[in-house]
DNA sequence: TCGGTATTTGGCTAAAATGCCAAGCGTTGA
DNA sequence: TCAACGCTTGGCATTTTAGCCAAATACCGA
């Protein structure tokens, strides 16, 4: 493995580690229904500390794919990148595709 | 967020887990272009001793993402569902897409 | 059966990820 | 000006993950 392709998966790499953790998946598939939130909002619905929650979102919008937007004292957080909501699609295909070829499942074919 | 909620998102993360390390994401790659690998194969591949290989191999069989085939005395891997495929196709768009609206992105529409 | 090859597993150390509390900061409204 | 509110950051303990070495296991060919 090259270094250059060492560090494409690398980039990829760093957004699915964003990913990857019930909370921050939750945040983002909440973000896409709702359009936008606030900190206090996702925490109460995460039911963590609120410090917690902060740093989650830190996490995300550092992987690029979620924005903030302050207003008054208020922090507004929603989705970056429309695509990454294909990336639940994905997952969920993989997670209700059992491989046995009887089974449906919408990625694989 | 109720328990079963919590249960899916689990159910997502321990595959985007397995998905979330430069190695094992080359290894998926990698079979999903040449079909089948033994894991001295891969080893060399990668370059990293063979057990980190294996364990590796190991995690991503029990995420569900990879099969194990036993021939004579060598192991040969390959992907267990193929829309694990559409994985590289949903990060490759967020990891390409800066979100400024003017980007290509696939899946940005 | 024995040595050699291929792979997995146990053990251990180091690094990274989590989550809470406490402290710091900017904004709002008295 | 100041207290309250919303959020972020620092610090710290705990858990998880990673990777190497060594030992164990499985299978092949002689």
């Amino acid at each position: 493995m090259t270094a250059k392709t060492l560090a494409r998966y690398e980039a990829r790499v760093r957004v699915v580690k964003a990913m990857a953790h019930p909370t921050r998946m939750f945040i983002v598939d909440e973000l896409s229904r709702t359009g936008e939130r606030c900190v206090c909002e996702l925490t109460e619905m995460v039911g963590a500390d609120i410090s917690t929650v902060s740093k989650h979102l830190s996490l995300l919008k550092n992987a690029g794919i979620i924005q903030d937007d302050k207003r008054g004292n208020q922090v507004y957080y929603s989705l970056r990148v429309p695509c990454i909501l294909d990336f639940f699609r994905c997952i969920e295909s993989v997670v209700g595709c059992n491989g046995d070829g009887k089974t449906k499942c919408a990625a694989c074919r």
